[in-house]
RNA sequence: CGGGGCGUAGCGCAGUCCGGUUAGCGCGCUUGCUUUGGGAGCAAGAGGCCCUGGGUUCGAAUCCCAGCGCCCCGACCA
């Protein structure tokens, strides 16, 4: 519950955060180091998150499955970049049934090698191909540095993991998913994320090309919240995934793989709350509009109540998320500031004046204080709170895209480079070479986020070396 | 793994330097009454292996030794 304010996010960003995550009843610690509780509250704001990109999956031709969560560790020790990659972070089960186990088993820090593995023994002619499998579950990577949703050791997602028969194909499947989670966060999320292709030092461990969305949070540091890789047949050697083409030749296939966490959940926090909590888009909040009645005594409640139910009954037909607040033990006032730190977009006051006027007064959780408060008439409540949905969920996605905007800057040069990065992000060109990217990590902290498809019709000269470059950059600090 | 901080009621803390009867405070919780249009008030209650183990002492939350755990800042990462 809601029983103090938080600290301001101008004040500190990250403590801000931290507590609202509590309070705002999203998740809490678990006794084992770096591993999180996600309550109900949050996970009714990741179910709707799920069958939102369950949707979008489902549409283009995915299937859902369910892969175990333990995978024998030389399975890790196929691919060699991927057991660079994840060997540093793996979780080791060595007993089983009092004994010790004659290979150790790793809990999935992701899915590619064990799905490798069973596709290759359900691949045989191209007429198998493409397969299309997503799955919903949680993995597990010993993380040093944990944060509610941000990064956690134990962590909620999707991971997708489709084969194909050609090269080109594998990179449409990568790009269509990239599409369809853009997709999701702008349309659904409200965040205005940029798409782009990861450099190869930030890339997926084993992956050829990595694409990745990436949001803008209000502290201007960037998080990665969702990337869709493609891997050639580096997986697919590993593995022995193999098929025989249509002229009788034996073909390694193509593969990609693609998540999206609860990491998200994160992004939406940081990216839409203020100082008053959580604030919620309306397409994915739990609770769409609640109902506080307010009355001083049996009279005023019975009358109150009527009419609070009845508009309760008839928002809740028209398939709007409602919640009747009717605690008698907390006051008006703290329902109001309980309600703004869960985040809920519309609340709806009913007190013995409304009975009287046939009226409600709505409050909107996007705008704070009086701005946001109308009173209108109860008839046609249902349209009312519908376009205010509407209204809000544009209005969330509209700022934060005019202040994502705000914040990209075009350095001259790269001393106005090393500033922007301090509190903003840099667009810039870059040579694509490994040492410039180091470079400017080293000088600013600041790495490159993505190289977004979008690009100027001409090339440039690299911001750090000065080399002709073909392509801009985002440079930020991130998450 | 380096640097810093902290383990005392469900949560947040004081008390520890300088050992001494019954270990406090705020919030929360329970019960009752009054309240309720922006975080209510009063009253009465419940709730403690003072992180663990060992030592010093007539006596340890307090001093000493060892261990465990957590948080923050770095290196590593969805």
């Amino acid at each position: 519950m809601a029983d103090e304010k938080l600290p301001t996010r101008a004040e500190n960003f990250a403590e801000w955060y931290n507590q609202l995550v509590l309070k705002a009843d999203l998740a809490d610690y678990a006794p084992v180091r770096g591993c999180m509780v996600v309550k109900p509250y949050g996970w009714a704001l990741w179910e709707n998150c799920m069958s939102a990109l369950d949707k979008r999956f489902k549409e283009t031709g995915h299937v859902n499955a369910a892969f175990p969560t333990l995978i024998p560790m030389s399975f890790f020790e196929k691919e060699k970049e991927h057991v660079e990659g994840f060997s540093p972070e793996l979780a080791v089960v060595t007993h089983g049934g009092g004994e010790k186990l004659e290979e150790p088993l790793v809990v999935r820090p992701t899915s590619e090698t064990i799905i490798g593995y069973m596709y290759s023994k359900w691949i045989k002619s191209w007429r198998d191909l493409p397969v299309l499998i997503n799955q919903w579950g949680s993995v597990l990577r010993w993380e040093l540095r944990t944060k509610l949703f941000l990064r956690t050791a134990e962590f909620y997602w999707q991971e997708g993991h489709t084969a194909h028969a050609t090269a080109e194909e594998a990179k449409e499947e990568m790009f269509r998913i990239l599409d369809a989670y853009t997709d999701f966060a702008v349309n659904e999320a409200a965040l205005p994320v940029i798409k782009g292709q990861k450099s190869e030092t930030e890339r997926f461990a084993g992956a050829q090309i990595t694409t990745s969305i990436e949001g803008m949070m209000q502290d201007k540091r960037a998080l990665q919240s969702a990337t869709s890789h493609y891997f050639g047949q580096n997986f697919a050697k590993a593995f022995e995934i193999q098929f025989v083409d249509q002229n009788n030749t034996l073909q390694f296939c193509e593969t990609t793989s693609w998540g999206l966490s609860t990491r998200m959940i994160g992004a939406i926090i940081m990216t839409h709350g203020d100082d008053q909590g959580l604030v919620l888009p309306p397409r994915l909040a739990p609770i769409q509009a609640v109902i506080v009645p307010i009355y001083k005594n049996d009279d005023e409640k019975s009358r109150v109540m009527a009419v609070a139910d009845r508009v309760f009954m008839e928002l809740k037909a028209a398939g709007i998320r409602i919640k009747m607040d009717d605690r008698e033990n907390v006051s008006s006032g703290f329902k109001f500031n309980d309600w703004e730190m869960r985040g809920v977009p519309v609340r709806v006051e009913i007190g013995p004046k409304d009975v009287e006027k046939n009226s409600v007064a709505l409050a909107r959780r996007d705008k704070p204080g009086r701005e946001g408060k109308s009173f209108v008439q109860q008839a046609g409540l249902v349209d009312t709170i519908n376009q205010l949905l509407v209204d809000i969920q544009a209005s969330l996605l509209k700022r934060a895209t005019e202040y994502r905007d705000a914040n990209i800057h075009d350095p001259k040069d790269y001393e106005e480079l090393k500033q922007v990065v301090q509190d903003g992000w840099a667009l810039s060109y870059w040579c694509e070479s490994k040492e410039c990217e180091a470079k400017v990590k080293e000088d600013t902290k600041a790495t490159t986020r993505n190289i977004p498809f979008e690009q100027p019709d001409h090339g440039g000269t690299c911001i750090v070396c000065g080399k002709p470059s073909k392509r801009k950059v985002y440079f930020a600090k991130a998450y």
